[in-house]
This record gives C-alpha cells, structure tokens and sequence, in this order.
DNA sequence: AAGCTGAAAGGGGTTTATCCTGTTTTTGTT
DNA sequence: AACAAAAACAGGATAAACCCCTTTCAGCTT
C-alpha cells in the first residue's frame, strides 16, 4: 500500500461550536486529512489564507457575518482559483445551490450528513474533482428545466417568420443601421422597413431596443 | 411482498439490432418490465405513440434520421409532457448533453452501460424521477462554470459606472423613449443625453441597441 | 474668497428610426 | 395566360436618437 499524502484542509463557518466538531471528526474519519486553517467567515479567510500554503480544500458554510459564502468563493475564484471549495451548508433553496454551482464549488453538503459521507466527499471532491449528490444533482436539473417550458414557444415564434425576417433580426441585433444592413442583405431600405414593421407586429414590440431584448430573451440570436 | 405494476416502455432507435437485443435485454434483466412499442425514429413515434396508452418511460437514441432525438423530445415535451425520457446514445459532447437535459430528458445514457445500469436507471426514473451518472453531472456542472469566468468582468465593468448611470441602463434596456426615461428619473432630457454619450464610451457601443445587448450579455439587466 | 471639478441642463443641428399610404415585382396557382 | 397573394420598394412626414459645445451650480480645494 502506498503513502499518501495528507489532505489539507481549510474550515470557514462562523459557528465556533460546529468548527470545532467538525475539526475532532475529520480526524476522526479519516487521518488523511490535515486542518491548516479555520476562520469565522470571508474575511478572516483572507487574511489566514496563504499562496504558499494553499488548502487543498475549503469546508465553508454559506450564511456568516460579514463576508458571507457567496462574496467569499468569489473572491477565491479571483485569487486563489485552484483551491477546491465544499459547501457545507444549511441552506437548501434552489437558489442559493446552483448559484453556488455556477461560482465552481465542487461538493455541497448539507450540515446534517452522516460524517461517512463527509469524509467520502472530500475523497471524491481530491480524486475525480466533484462531489455532488443526487439531492443537488436534482436540484441543479430542475433550475435548468425551469424555463424549457418557455423555449418551446420561442420555436413557434420562428415559425411565424420568414427566413429573410430572421436574418433581419439577427442583423438589427447589432450597431448597424437599418441602411447599413440593407445593403448586407442586398435589399432596398424600404424593405428592410417592411420587416421591421413586420416583426413589431409579429413579436408585439415597438421599437428596435424591443426587437433586440426580444431576441436575445428568446434566443433567436447568439450573443 | 406486493404485486408490482408493470413499467411500460418504449424504445426508439433506428438500429435495428441494437433495439431487438435491447428489448430481449431489458426482458431478461427484469420482468417488471413491458415494451410497448419501438419506432426507428421520431415519426414513427408520432405514429405509434397513444394518448390513452402513453409509456412510462420513453428510451431514446439522439442519432437518427428523418426526425432527431432532439426534434423528438420537443415534440413529446409539448404533446405528451407527461411521458419520462431516458437518451441512450453515444453521443457524449458537453453540448449535446447539456441540450437534452435543458430540453428536460431525465436520464442519460451511454450505450456502453452494464444491462444492470439500465435497469437501475429505469427503475431510478420510476422511483424518483430522475437518474443522472456522475459523468453527466459532471458534464453538466461544467458547462455551468464556462462562463463563470468571464462573470467576474462583469463586476468591473459595473464598477466604472456611477449607479444613476446604471439606473439609466436598466431603463434603456426597455422600449421607453429617452424622454420617458428622463422623466422617471426626474431628470432632464438633456442630461439623459450625457448619461448616454458616457456609457457609449465606457462600453464601447455606438447606440442604443449596442448598450442593451452589453448590459444583457454582460447580465447587467434581468431580462 | 478665488479657482476647480463634476453632475445636471440647455441650445441647436444632423442622422436614424418609425409610421402611413401607396406602387411595382415576384411567385405560385389554376 | 390570368389571377391572387406575398415580397420588395417608394415618397413623404414626424419622432427619436445622436452629437458638439456651452452654461449653471453645488461641493471642494487651496
């Protein structure tokens, strides 16, 4: 069996009390894993923190005084963007998941796991990258279904314009004026008049900015 | 024990053999299971597919010809809502996967799976609804993080902005004339001009079509 | 207090965008 | 070929957008 080499951690939770249980049951279950640091919040974070003595992993909780979850994986996105966070949190609003998914947090936990599966996610989170359960997979899935509802009425709004009409539409989401993309599409601008006066009626707006917001919403264009 | 219902599926994929085996398959593996119909692509299953008869759980491949897996899922997504889609194909690009689970499929799987997985996957979708491997979660969180980067620009370029010219963006990103703007904001015309000409060049845009597209690619607007 | 600065406002003019009412061309059908 | 419908194009008018340059005024500096 080979030697491993320990794990370094780092906790942020503004709970002394659960900091500490924590500290006595990561050592408990697994003594690969080492405690560099631990902090109240973002801020003491910072100043803990030390490029020369990265954590291979961060335990941090969401809600704390301060600085709270969110600024702080930001602020570690910018300036230490190697070291893996785990979120271990509370907070189960589909919300606060997947905008911490979206910021690059590589596990989410709720406080009230077994320790096993703490001690497992962070093995998963060193050895394939990401720990995510089911519970957060569902989540993650379901906030990206929520507007598919929605997308299929953008399809039906395509079948109501012509193909000259869309390219239109892609040309008006730009700088250029109604001239300058008449003579891209290599038609008078009295026509390119008739498209737009078409799409406003089509699309239920009234002006070009409309006609923009409106394409870009419906992903009619590609920004 | 109780007696279980049988499961009710349906199988489209435009290789023959590699259907006839998959229903002999999923025969053997477990008995709780009935294959409805089968189809070689999408049209066929528009064909097949009833209203008072739907499947459970619909298992299709992406590839195949005349209607897609894609065209597919969109027309069952509006016809047949109801109906649970678990893709098994070997088409594992980030974007394909992400595209189908937006569409709102609820498993994904690679052709090359164990017959156990499948079942496991079957059975998954029954029980709670969805069955996502790690890799497709992976897969999934990861293309969440692509722009996750570019995100932390977006917090400079708001910076260079005093906060009445962020109030004029999110207004200018309506289809109120720059009157009206400047009359919801208690302000001059006049000065609504100015606002304007200084986001022109902090943003580097040269009209008002520029400016919206900016502020919703650079989410500095909700659209 | 004189001088400076930046936000707010104004004057006045050019270019685009928007709107309305037509006419000519094209296209598809019978 | 005759006809109907759709697409392309025009003239002309007004509102909105865009641009440059000046003025006012409150808050600050020195």
């Amino acid at each position: 069996m080979q030697v491993r080499q320990p794990i370094n951690l780092a906790l942020v939770d503004d709970h002394v009390l659960f900091r500490k249980g924590l500290v006595s049951l990561i050592q408990m279950v697994d003594d690969d894993f080492n405690i560099l640091f631990e902090a109240g919040n973002g801020i003491e974070l910072q100043k803990k923190i030390q490029k020369d003595n990265q954590p291979d992993i961060i335990l941090m909780d969401i809600n704390m005084p301060g600085m709270d979850g969110f600024e702080t994986v930001i602020w570690l996105k910018e300036h230490f963007p190697l070291v893996k966070i785990l979120i271990v949190s509370m907070i189960e609003k589909e919300e606060s998941i997947v905008k911490m998914l979206k910021l690059g947090v590589k596990g989410y936990l709720s406080k009230d796991v077994e320790p096993k599966e703490l001690g497992e996610a962070i093995h998963s989170i060193i050895n394939r990258g990401f720990y995510y359960t089911d519970f957060i997979t569902g989540k993650l899935v379901h906030s990206l279904q929520d507007n598919s509802q929605e997308k299929l009425i953008k399809t039906k709004a395509l079948n109501a314009m012509s193909d000259r009409e869309k390219d239109f539409l892609q040309l008006a989401c730009s700088e250029m004026t109604y001239n300058e993309i008449a003579a891209k599409m290599f038609l008078s601008p009295k026509t390119i008049d008739g498209y737009r006066n078409a799409l406003f009626e089509k699309l239920n707006v009234k002006s070009r900015v409309g006609l923009a917001l409106y394409a870009v919403k419906h992903e009619l264009v590609k920004l």
